[in-house]
DNA sequence: AAGGTGACAGGGT
DNA sequence: TACCCTGCCACCT
C-alpha cells in the first residue's frame, strides 16, 4: 500500500475505496460488522475489512469508529491516535461503549443492506 | 517459496 | 455466555 504509483496498488486502491464508500454510509449514532461489510460487498474474508479500515487512515471523511466486530467490541481502538478515541466518538453520537462493548449492539447495528 | 499474521466470523461444545 | 477450532485472503518476512 506504499507505492500508489504502481499499477497493482491501484488495484488495492479500488479495493480500499469499495471499504470506504460502504463505511461512509453508516449514519450517525448506529454501527456496523466487518463481516457486513465483507458480505455486502462479497469480498470473502471480514479480516480484509479490517486490514483495509487499517489504511483508511490516509483518507478523510471515513468513520472507521462505526465499524466493530460482530459482538460489538470495539477491537480496532488499538489502532486510533489513542485507545479511548474510538471509543469517545461513538459517545458523542450517543452511541455508549461499556467495558470495550458497545451497549445494545443490536439496536445500533446497521446493515449495508438497509436503505439510509 | 513457505509460513506467520491480522481492527473477523461461524459452528461446535 | 464463553472458549476453541477452522476458514478466510492479502501482505510481510
Amino acid at each position: 500500500m506504499k507505492n500508489w504509483q504502481n499499477p497493482c496498488a491501484m488495484k488495492q486502491a479500488t479495493y480500499f475505496d469499495r471499504v470506504y464508500a460502504v463505511a461512509r454510509r453508516i449514519p450517525r449514532g448506529r454501527v456496523t460488522t466487518y463481516g457486513a461489510i465483507a458480505d455486502f460487498l462479497a469480498l470473502g474474508a471480514a479480516r480484509m475489512v479490517g486490514w483495509a479500515l487499517n489504511h483508511s487512515f490516509s483518507e478523510q471523511g471515513v468513520p472507521a469508529h462505526r465499524v466493530v466486530n460482530r459482538k460489538g467490541e470495539l477491537s480496532g481502538r488499538t489502532h486510533f491516535p489513542t485507545p479511548t478515541m474510538m471509543q469517545e466518538m461513538l459517545e458523542a453520537e450517543g452511541v455508549c461503549v461499556e467495558d470495550n462493548r458497545v451497549v445494545d449492539f443490536s439496536k445500533h447495528f446497521w446493515s449495508p443492506e438497509e436503505e439510509q
